[in-house]
DNA sequence: TTGCGTGCAAAGGTTTTGCATGGCA
DNA sequence: TGCCATGCAAAACCTTTGCACGCAA
C-alpha cells in the first residue's frame, strides 16, 4: 500500500493542533475555521472540509453526525475522552441545540445490556440522546 | 394542559397515510412530497417539513438519519399511544435499516439516571439508537 | 519539477422562514 | 370569527466541487 496524500501542510498540522487542543469537546468545521482565524492562519474552508474528511479516514480524528439537521462534529481521536471503543455518548438539547457529551459508567452498561439482551450492538459514535439540557429546562421549565 | 396545534387538515392525514402506507420502508421528505404529488394531492414542501416535525414531536412518526449529509429520512412509528413519559427506545440498524422498538425496564433506568445525574431529560420520542443488529452482525461480522 | 494541497467562488442539496392566503373549529 | 395551517418564494445552512495558483518533496 502506497503513501499517497502525505504532504505535511502547515494547515494539517494546524487543525490536528487545534482538535487537540480541545480534546474534551468536540467541533464543527466553522468551528474549526473560527478558531484558525484568531491564530492569525486563516484555513479556507473547503481545506477544512477536505482535511477533516482525511484525517477521519486515517482515524486520527473521529467524526459525529448528530442526527437532526445541524453540522458535523469532530474530535481528536487520540484521548481517552473520544478513543475507539470508548463509549462516548451524546446529548442533544432540542431547544438550545448545544451538543453535550458524557462519559459515564453506566451508560456504557447499556452498550453491554443492549448487547447482551437485545442482540443489538450500539454505535455511539452515530447515536445522540434528543431532550431537554439543565439550563433551557430551568429557564424555561 | 392545553390542546393546541391540533387541526385535523387534509395535509395532516395525508402524509400519516403516506407513511402508514410504508411501514417497511423510509421516506425522505422530498419521496413524501412526491407521493403526494402521485397522489393528485400535491402538499407544498413547508408543509410537509412542518407536519413531519409535528408528527415526530407526537411520536406518531420517526426521523433518521443517514450518517452521510444526505436528507433526513421518516418512518410510521405506530398508532400506539406513547404515553407521557414512557420509556419506548428505538433501535435502527445501520447496515439493514430495520428498526426495532425496545420496551425494557433496565432501559428506562437511562433516562432517570440521564435526569438525576446528567440534569439532561431525554426525550425517548426523539431518541434512536443507532448500530447493528443481531442478524446483520452474524450474517456480516 | 511534479503533483498534491490550498483557497476562492460557485454550485448543490436540504431545511427553515416570512408573509399573505385559505381552511378548520 | 379567530386561530392555525398552508404554500410560495426566498433565505439560510452545510457541504462539495471546479479551477488556477502555491507549496512540499
Amino acid at each position: 500500500m502506497e503513501r499517497r496524500n502525505s504532504y505535511r501542510t502547515k494547515q494539517r498540522s494546524l487543525l490536528l493542533a487545534c482538535l487537540e487542543g480541545a480534546k474534551d469537546t468536540h467541533m464543527t468545521a466553522a468551528d474549526v475555521c473560527e478558531w484558525c482565524r484568531r491564530q492569525g492562519a486563516p484555513v479556507g474552508q473547503s481545506t477544512v472540509y477536505r482535511q477533516l474528511e482525511r484525517l477521519v479516514k486515517e482515524g486520527l480524528v473521529r467524526k459525529f453526525t448528530t442526527g437532526d439537521s445541524g453540522p458535523a462534529c469532530f474530535a481528536y481521536a487520540g484521548t481517552e475522552v473520544h478513543a475507539e471503543g470508548d463509549s462516548c455518548f451524546h446529548c442533544r438539547c432540542e431547544r438550545c441545540g448545544k451538543l453535550f457529551h458524557l462519559h459515564c459508567r453506566e451508560l456504557e452498561g447499556i452498550g453491554t445490556h443492549l448487547s447482551e439482551k437485545h442482540g443489538f450492538r450500539i454505535d455511539p459514535m452515530r447515536t445522540v440522546f434528543y431532550g431537554l439540557c439543565d439550563e433551557c429546562r430551568r429557564r424555561d421549565g
